[in-house]
DNA sequence: GTACTATATAGTAGTTAATACTATTTAGCA
DNA sequence: TGCTAAATAGTATTAACTACTATATAGTAC
């Protein structure tokens, strides 16, 4: 294990224990495909990847395992938040800010924010959509 | 109906005829419901409120139907792709490019991107997250 | 208006992702 | 080296979404 890598790893411990959780062989495990790869897998590709060392792993440990992470900020989820898919039909141009708590997802409009800077990293691709996105508590569930 | 959605509503048969699609009274319904909020809701919950004004719709016209708006553009979706969740343990500050042909998540870094401005009108919320994310066709995509 | 036909729908079944349950095991600690 | 709360394996269940098929209908041509 490179310098790098031993040093997230030990984050990766203290986040555990500040969070009261034991490092388990399968934690261990999981957090190892998880930090080692960049394609940003799915629960089931990490099941598989687990498997090949840790033969009799189940399925509902390395899910449950990832949502604890995204929990406590050892990883987080990029595609797909679980939530039931929700449909806009505001084709006008505007942004969205979502109450973790509430769900609710409310519409605000910054006019910078429909036409933002394409990197140049990203010239290879062809973009059709931009998204600047916010989350966090919204002013009702800030108040209980 | 007012002017403005009298308007929507000619441009989204227009979106209809462009695509083939039938003017169903369905179509209709759905339209005129999700056109008619800002609560980006749930098909299950177009579904709940299209059953008030047709009793007999199946919730399959409604899920498909949505999907269709979002096929054609007349609607899109604001939350939860149908794709499954993926995860990602860089904690490191970058941004996400998506195919949306191959589902390959690729990793960018723009600067400017790690701290966008939060608007006046997102001051009464508690943002915990911010996120600037793109969408196309990757570059090995793109050969094909 | 009437008849035709490809498209759309209702009702239901099936699939897949994700979560819940429970008996057993174990990490962390005294 | 036990003890105990927490974690896991194996399985069951739930929930979101999609697929199927017989029937109905929107759009069109006459
Ligand atoms: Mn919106
Ligand atoms: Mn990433
Ligand atoms: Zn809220
Ligand atoms: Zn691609």
């Amino acid at each position: 294990m490179n310098i790098d890598k031993e040093n997230q790893f030990f984050e990766f411990k203290e986040l555990c224990h500040k969070s009261d959780l034991k490092i388990t062989p399968q934690r261990v495990v999981i957090y190892e495909i998880l930090s080692s790869t960049d394609e940003h897998p799915s629960a089931e590709t990490v099941y598989k990847k687990a498997r090949r060392i840790m033969p009799n792993i189940s399925f509902d440990t390395v899910n449950r395992t990832l949502n604890t992470f995204s929990d406590i900020g050892a990883a987080f989820i990029v595609e797909g938040t679980g939530d039931v898919r929700r449909f806009d039909a505001g084709l006008g141009n505007h942004q969205h800010f979502k109450c973790v708590k509430c769900k609710r997802i409310i519409d605000f409009h910054y006019e910078e924010f429909d036409n933002v800077h394409r990197p140049a990293e990203l010239e290879k691709f062809d973009i059709l959509k931009s998204t600047v996105y916010f989350e966090g508590i919204c002013d009702v569930c800030k108040k209980k």
